[in-house]
DNA sequence: TTCATCATATCATCAGATGTTTTATGGATT
DNA sequence: AATCCATAAAACATCTGATGATATGATGAA
């Protein structure tokens, strides 16, 4: 079975051709869940490719999650091309209340931590990203309000001392900036209604008052989850 | 500069650490959107590797459309790591530790969740996992122990009522089987140390009992949490 | 100016050699 | 006979050199 014989015009990306053979190879049964590729040598020779060329699409499909290489041992498929749908997508397509009760988790972690780890690089960040908000809400600019909020959050994320959690984080924030939006222009008494309490829970960072930051954002999220659940309702 | 150090779930590989090293590399801004990134010459040097190994990091990177490489020219920034790659991905790259404090915080607030919002049928798939799991620990079958414990804590997640909040859990306790695996070979005396803290979970969740449901999962957790960061120290 | 040609830089691919890890084989010991 | 340990074999990991293919910019002529 070789590779560059049932090819087009095009003999470079020869890696990308056996990155697509595996895939169906893979998707049509041919090798079986669980089951051993054949040694690099063999399929070299199967496949008609060098070396490094089948190791890079090997590569490519492990560090998707389709197969596991062991050292020694040999190469394995380990599950369908299913896994591969990105965070950001899957909230997309998720109900807002859903996201919002998951984004509600993290943030009340993530102030925790960041009560906990807070370095004094993460609070000049806040307290600019706070002041930009303040400034925004003066100039009646919704729009750079809400993103120097957003802002100030993820920059709190980034205090509590997990690259996974901030990352999550800022997806989650992200896929609700839309509601947010909407949130912000229908009642922009909310901006400023939660303006004092984002000064509480900077202090609370900034004095490793744990407690009192979750409070304080758990006050904060009440505001904004009251108006998000009547969003959902329609 | 030379790679070296890591702590990731998925560290014997040079390769790996090296996509971890330029994606962190683009994500600290280290790397413009847009710029081209040295030549392959250039950054052997810079990284301390070989041509083929960064060659499969490029490769990993622009399969998964973080970078372009364009024969004859160069290779270009595309995109941030952040909201293009799938989940399991990022969390196979990710420190132990940090998996596993997220996992902790969404599994707390799973059994919350499920003790007030669980139906009958889930209760039933929830005893049907903890005899398969008690089964196999009778049995001295310690995968099949896990796989059991695994159901049964995505079933709780099922039963919390917020299909994110699932989908989330059972990517993190896929992406932790590995170390999970690890850890209840290395002392199988685990598993049937939380035997009985499984069955309180559950009692706590059939009685709607919140507060109890989150106890006996905070106990649960710092048992398994306590050697997963020992693992990691080494 | 415009266009064709060429030189150079860069990636694509192949091939060989050596190191590291896992697994299996056999023999030795009890 | 069962267990344990050392060794060999298999398989992947990595490095290096060499050659081909492609894009870009320089060069020079029309």
């Amino acid at each position: 079975m070789n590779i560059k014989s049932n090819n087009t015009i095009k003999p470079s990306q020869l890696t990308g051709q056996v990155i697509e053979h595996l895939q169906s190879a893979i998707s049509a049964g041919e090798y079986a869940i669980g089951s051993k590729l054949s040694a690099e040598p063999l399929l070299m020779k199967e496949l008609g490719v060098g070396r490094s060329t089948l190791r890079e699409a090997i590569r490519v499909l492990a560090h998707n999650g389709m197969l596991e290489v062991r050292q020694g041992d040999g190469t394995y498929v380990r599950a369908l091309p299913s896994h591969k749908e990105p965070l950001a997508q899957r909230l997309r397509r998720a109900r807002i209340r859903e996201v919002n009760e998951v984004r509600r988790t993290l943030e009340l972690e993530i102030v925790r931590l960041a009560a906990k780890r807070r370095e004094e690089t993460d609070l000049e960040r806040m307290r600019g990203f706070l002041r930009m908000r303040h400034d925004a809400l003066s100039g009646n600019d919704a729009a750079a309000a809400l993103d120097a909020d957003i802002s100030f959050h993820c920059a709190v994320a980034n205090a509590a001392g997990n690259e996974v959690l901030a990352d999550l984080y800022r997806t989650f924030a992200f896929t609700l900036r839309e509601a947010l939006a909407a949130l912000w222009t229908a009642d922009d008494g909310k901006g400023s209604q939660t303006a004092d309490l984002h000064d509480k829970l900077l202090a609370a960072i900034e004095t490793h008052d744990a407690s009192q930051a979750v409070a304080t954002t758990t006050a904060m999220l009440d505001i904004h989850g009251a108006t998000l659940s009547v969003m959902e309702k329609e």
